[in-house]
DNA sequence: GTTTTGTATTGATATTTGTCAATTTTTGTG
DNA sequence: CACAAAAATTGACAAATATCAATACAAAAC
């Protein structure tokens, strides 16, 4: 999932982190790029909102949006962080084509959209492009145990370490970063509620783990908050 | 994900809920024929463990099993109950070709073995084959999403209402069941305590919600429980 | 520059849930 | 059957966490 491809000729920042994209042979490469469409959301705007029918596979080409689902009492979870080079596809394909999670943009963020039917036709005629999409899916179904183990066995300190690291090392690759999220999207990440983690950062601050300062973040020791995370 | 179809004519009982295989061309069946395996496991145990290779796409012919993850401190997650008809594959597959997940046996069960390489082969070149699996990932996909609201926003009644629910509705198939799953499983399948566990069945059995005794459940109020569980 | 609005923070408190220890019941085995 | 081992149950208690209300702060609108 390193290597990137352009897909399209006339916007030469729609990179896409996906191998899949390697596969695909001239002509269907020319059938994405008929298909695409090129669209700029501003920061709190709704990419795609759940319940609503999927027709378009989403590149996001810049900027950060975030991927959640609607639980109880209007609560959200935020199941990840989506930014430059990733590619969204709705598990709502091949079963009821609707979309099962929103997405909504937290900076300003350039997308690119592509038909339902240009992928499912490459889906369908090229195998080494499908058994890349299998490979997404399986990765997805990894990231999610991951997920139910984070949320069932760990306690809030473990779950608000975790999705420190997560922002810091899968996201904005850095260990001194600003965010665009909330402290509720924060809490949302974490399954905590506000109150908890504005404590919890608290806490991790007094004991100079990391250092924050309204939006900006700074992770003072790495490990500590790696093994916070690993014992929950 | 309703229709049957023999892939072996030596085990007449290996019938898959899986319309992918109606896909199969003859050829394709007949490499998934040479290539199957018939395995019977007792009671307790291990059909797949968590970290070994994944060598085969396993179905369940006969029985029960429980898919579950290792959490922290030795403490399970029940993803879900595997029965008749049943089709696993890994989300090892095309990506680090591990067993992400146990399964084990809660009755006896029949299985049958399918080689990871007829399997690949079919996906590769079969592409009605090829969408059915995605569209039976992208099903996965959505019942862990379900399972993230179940555990990150109802609280113990909640979730246990739920599990009882899913082994009614989609487990046995009645408002009466027996279930060789232990106190613990079902904790486990609910992530809440076995101690807690118990006291909301006693809690659900006092207000007449269900009656239970031992390993055998009837439910009484099947609104109430889904009120409950709705509700969280 | 002031008002308004939304977000962030803090403290007090109640609820939820897990843990530990003791006891009972069930199951398996010689 | 009798014993041992495992599983289920109960109660008391402590820990974890959410909720509510009040306040502080920051950003946007006028």
């Amino acid at each position: 999932m390193s290597i990137t491809r352009d897909i399209s000729n006339d916007c030469s920042l729609c990179h896409v982190k996906f191998n899949g994209f390697d596969t695909l042979s001239e002509d269907e490469l020319t059938s994405f790029k008929k298909s695409h469409c090129k669209v700029i959301y501003q920061k709190g705007e709704t990419i795609i909102k759940e319940g609503t029918r999927c027709t378009s596979i989403i590149c996001i080409k810049k900027g950060f949006a975030k991927l959640y689902i609607n639980g109880l009492e209007n609560k959200k979870i935020i199941i990840k962080i989506l930014k430059e080079g990733d590619f969204i596809v709705s598990p709502g394909l091949f079963t009821d084509d609707l979309n099962h999670f929103s997405v909504s943009a937290i900076t300003e963020v350039d997308t690119c959209l592509i038909s339902i039917e240009a992928f499912t036709s490459a889906f369908r005629n090229n195998n080494r492009f499908a058994e890349q999409i299998l490979q997404l899916n399986h990765h997805i179904t990894q990231d999610l145990y991951n997920q139910l183990i984070n949320f069932s066995h760990k306690k809030m300190t473990g779950r608000i370490a975790s999705t420190i690291i997560y922002l810091s090392e899968k996201i904005y690759n850095s260990k001194n970063f600003h965010t665009t999220l909330s402290r509720q999207d924060i809490a949302d990440l974490s399954s905590v509620s506000k109150e908890s983690l504005i404590r919890v950062l608290k806490d991790f601050k007094e004991s100079n783990i990391i250092a924050i300062n309204g939006n900006h973040i700074e992770i003072n020791s790495s490990k500590t908050l790696h093994d916070i995370c690993r014992v929950g």
